[in-house]
RNA sequence: GGGCGUUUAGCUCAGUUGGUUUAGAGCGCCUGCUUUACACGCAGAAGGUCGUAAGUUCGAAUCUUACAACGCCCA
């Protein structure tokens, strides 16, 4: 074994071995736990979000599989509509080629043909993390068998009528040319103008009223002038006509809730087509909305001179004509939100067009009541409200999106009906298949109809709702959908909280019954040094493949996870890693340490005669053994306690303690001790290795093979509780011997006596029972620090000078005759006394306070009467030391 | 404007239902160590009026209210 542990080829070998092996696969006849990974878009790359969301999912699983359970991790990846389309066409453009010159059907193979290459990135990254998902089963959103499912759902929500397409104002994204979901917008505060524009009267150019608006380009498709009915200002000219500048066509002034009068002039412009609460007061008005964009956003006949220009640039040169035509009466700065796809940036353009909607309220009241119930836990708790936020308003879901890529809306024009062309008054049948679909057709139409299949994809969303049961097989009734729906825990970000979460749950419960898992965990996002969020953009990511390389696929994980406490976003840097990867060799030096001497072991603990020591140690295993589950059991969660115990065990018990006081034993000759020894030291980091597997799998697994294990470590099982006794009585013996020891550290410390020096130690015990208790165990003492003379006794008397420590119960002396200097230890003393003397005086206020002896419990008050009656004694213990020294 | 989160040692964070802790860890800093597992190490030390103010209580980092700063989400 290397003096170094070094992760590469080591993660290479075990990973291979693990995939080899089936390890992944659902195995045993235990209780199932499934967790379905959240798809990956199939172009990424894994960022340290993915490298945090899959490590915890990890930890899960291994966690799971190893105390017995039937686990199925569910691998995936998501099509990714939009973004994959993008990525795609992006590589046609270095051709000089547009997905126009393909065509759809030659674009589409050409999009798998892409996937087929690349999409497998992101997997192979997953798999350098250590993920141990089931790999046999990878699915793809747009397989078959979820575009099973996908139009299963269709044809089932369309017969219930909670799917209906209807012409409405929605999202549209000119850059991308298609219709956009609500959340797919990203509102962003940004400079603008309030412009004030004046809307002459018709028949009386003299007058008019002047309306603010921060899109003046739009006025082209105005239909109404809104005033406050009880506006005084305006209330004689309701009912009378404007003309629109420019165009001068003739709108009415109404009266309409929407126009404020304390906001702008109190006047505004209605524009039904261009503006989402210009399209209510449209309706409750009967007003027709006018056009006046075309989808790449620019302007449209209704614009007359200005027909055919980009938005903006007509935006520009109206505002100019305005202002020469005095029709422009101010211009204001000011912070406006405007609308972008969050995907191309592009300004979003509310558009009048026909799309396909979900209806709400039917599946999301379903899906409240849920987690109202508590069937599903959000953890941390408070992400139930954000939850609901998205839920309650019950906004129908756009679900058609003009894109090439993703699963064609599985509904069939009867265009024969209409003349051959698409309108929104064509008959339509929603199918499961262009044969079924014109099966029902014909018994409708009669033979001689023609069909057409809606052009439109669904939104990517769309599928990935359906994916904890459509990648079980759902619609068929396969064994893996009995076994493993519901799934346990989903763990994901915040940020997809309404995209997917919501989703799934009320998909799960209208298609399955139960809800797809009963606890949502969500971690907290990657930050970079600043706090400020990675992106591509800013530069300030920080590669996990990278990380990788540098300090081994545990130590990323374990810093992770160290760092993952309850929803905490995270600030991340490359140092955070070196404590992992110190971790890792720290333990490997330990192994590397003993290895050579586990020849000496016995085969079992059974029939060993074990000192304190060793009696100390398992127990610590024991209890880190449930602390480490515990804290991992959902929906605790606590990934970062549960690294934290095993840092400490590892580091702080195992390695600076046991093994301290046992080194000798263990490198010593063959016999009893050393026996003892070797063996225990096996069997806790048998058993250590076992709990530390879901966190570093890969030194682990190298770890138990060099135990001579010809099993794997990752299918192996979750330690038992070895019911060592360990007495109270024990425990303060250890406790006592570790007082010593770090008394006479402290003395050498505070005195920079070399560690190689020799020191004389006496140990004063007021009490004969710690004495005789501590006596057989001297050997402890020794094994953990460098003594000439030890003496430990209730009768022991202060050297003439030397230097002492008190201890629970007594005081530790080191003679110091020739070595030092009195005054300072007379100063260290000093400090001490008067550090004890305060702590004296704030226990007996506390306890000359008559509310407190008698409003607290009576142990709590005991208890402060035995901190105050311990003190009094330090401090005389200290007085009396302080008039040793002279 | 509404909702949520954060504020504890130089930095990053713990601190469970208020009481055996005049607050803990890791990193960093300082001191001393090439002690034959590990310098990615060992031993020791220093370092905090727990954002501010008021309140509840015998007792507050912990509960209440107000305020401030920073961040996120929604409109």
């Amino acid at each position: 074994m290397d003096s170094r542990y070094s992760p590469q080829d080591i993660e290479a070998k075990w990973y291979a071995t693990w995939e080899k092996a089936g390890s992944f696969e659902p195995r045993g006849q235990g209780k199932p736990f499934t967790i379905v990974i959240p798809p990956p878009n199939v172009t990424g790359a894994l960022h340290m979000g993915h490298a945090l969301n899959n490590t915890l999912q990890d930890v899960l699983i291994r966690f799971k599989r190893l105390q017995g359970y039937r686990t199925l991790w569910q691998p995936g990846t998501d099509h990714a509509g939009i973004a994959t389309q993008s990525v795609v066409e992006r590589t046609l453009q270095k051709d000089g080629k547009s997905k126009h010159d393909l065509g759809r059907e030659k674009f589409i193979e050409h999009v798998w043909a892409w996937k087929n290459e690349y999409g497998g990135r992101i997997v192979e990254q997953l798999k350098r993390l250590g993920c141990s998902c089931d790999w046999s089963r990878l699915r793809f959103t747009m397989d078959d068998g979820l575009s099973k499912a996908v139009r299963e759902v269709f044809v089932r929500l369309h017969e219930d009528g909670l799917i209906y397409r209807g012409a409405r104002l929605v999202n549209w994204c000119p850059k991308l040319q298609t219709a956009l979901a609500d959340e797919e917008v990203e509102n962003k505060e940004s400079k603008g103008h309030f412009w004030s524009i004046r809307y002459p009267l018709e028949g009386n150019p003299g007058e008019g009223i002047v309306v603010a608006t921060t899109r003046p380009e739009t006025l082209f498709g105005d239909v109404a002038v809104a005033v406050h009915a009880e506006d005084e200002r305006y209330k004689h000219l309701i009912g009378k006509r404007v003309l629109i500048p420019i165009i001068n066509r003739a709108i009415p002034i109404i009266a309409d809730e929407h126009a404020d009068p304390t906001k702008g002039t109190g006047a505004v412009k209605i524009t039904p087509a261009h503006d989402f609460n210009d399209f209510e007061v449209g309706q409750r008005h009967q007003l027709k909305p006018i056009v006046a964009m075309n989808l790449d956003a620019t302007l449209n006949h209704e614009a007359g001179p200005y027909a055919g220009m980009e938005r903006f640039a007509a935006r520009k040169k109206l505002v100019a004509e305005l202002e020469e035509k005095g029709l422009l009466v101010s211009v204001e700065d000011r912070l406006i939100n405007i609308p972008y796809c969050y995907r191309s940036g592009d300004v979003v353009e509310p558009s009048l067009l026909s799309q396909w909607y979900v209806k709400m309220r039917p599946l999301a009241e379903p899906a409240l009541a849920c987690v109202d119930r508590g069937d599903t836990r959000f953890v941390p708790e408070r992400y139930v409200k954000t939850y609901r936020q998205w839920l309650e308003p019950f906004r129908d879901w756009c679900i058609s999106r003009q894109l090439w890529w993703g699963h064609q809306i599985p509904v069939w024009y009867v265009i024969s009906e209409t003349g051959g062309k698409v309108l929104d008054s064509t008959p339509h049948i929603a199918a499961r298949s262009e044969k079924d679909a014109r099966k029902q057709a014909v018994a409708k139409f009669g033979p001689d109809c023609t069909l057409k299949q809606e052009e439109d994809v669904l939104d990517t969303w769309f599928s990935s709702a359906l994916w904890p049961f459509s990648t079980l097989g759902w619609p068929d009734e396969t064994p893996d959908l009995k076994a493993f729906y519901p799934t346990d825990v989903l763990v994901t970000a915040r940020d997809i909280i309404y995209f997917w979460v919501a989703r799934m749950i009320f998909s799960g419960l209208k298609f399955m019954g139960p809800a797809p898992f009963h606890t949502v965990y969500i971690h907290g996002t990657i930050l970079d040094e600043k706090g400020q969020r990675m992106s591509k953009s800013k530069g300030n990511g920080i590669d996990p493949i990278e990380m990788i390389g540098q300090f081994g696929a545990d130590a990323v994980r374990f810093a992770l996870l160290t760092l993952t406490t309850e929803g905490q976003d995270i600030k991340l840097s490359p140092v955070k890693f070196e404590g992992g990867r110190n971790f890792a060799n720290k333990l490997w030096n330990a192994v590397r340490f003993v290895h050579p001497h586990l020849s000496s072991a016995a085969p079992s603990l059974e029939g060993l005669e074990l000192s304190l020591a060793d009696r100390w140690i398992l127990k610590r295993c024991d209890e880190t053994v449930r602390e480490v589950a515990e804290a991992l059991e959902p929906p605790n969660l606590r990934f970062s306690d549960a690294a934290q115990a095993l840092y400490r065990f590892t580091w702080d018990d195992f390695c600076s303690r046991y093994l301290e006081i046992r080194k000798k034993d263990i490198t010593g000759e063959d016999g009893p001790a050393k026996r003892a020894a070797t063996t225990v030291f096996r069997a806790v980091l048998r058993d250590l290795i076992a709990i530390l597997h879901p966190f570093m799998p890969y030194i682990t697994e190298e770890i138990h093979s060099h135990l001579g294990e010809t099993d794997l470590l990752v299918t192996g099982q979750w330690p038992k509780s070895r019911q060592v006794e360990f007495s109270a009585a024990e425990q303060k013996t250890m406790d006592g011997l570790i007082a010593i020891v770090e008394a006479v550290r402290q003395i050498r410390g505070g005195y920079s006596l070399p560690p190689q020096q020799a020191l004389d130690v006496r140990v004063q015990m007021d009490s004969k029972d710690s004495v005789a208790a501590l006596l057989p165990q001297q050997s402890i003492i020794l094994g953990l620090e460098k003594i000439g003379n030890l003496e430990i006794g209730s009768g022991i008397v202060k050297p003439s000078f030397a230097a002492s420590t008190l201890i629970p119960g007594g005081k530790v002396y080191v003679p110091l005759e020739g070595l030092l200097d009195p005054n300072a230890e007379r100063l260290r003393l000093g400090k001490e006394l008067e550090k004890a003397k305060s702590f004296v005086v704030t226990q007996e206020n506390k306890l000359r306070n008559e509310k407190f002896v008698q409003g607290a419990p009576a142990d709590v008050v005991e208890g402060e009467r035995e901190k105050l009656r311990s003190q009094i004694n330090k401090v005389a213990k200290l007085e009396e030391a302080l008039r040793d020294l002279g």
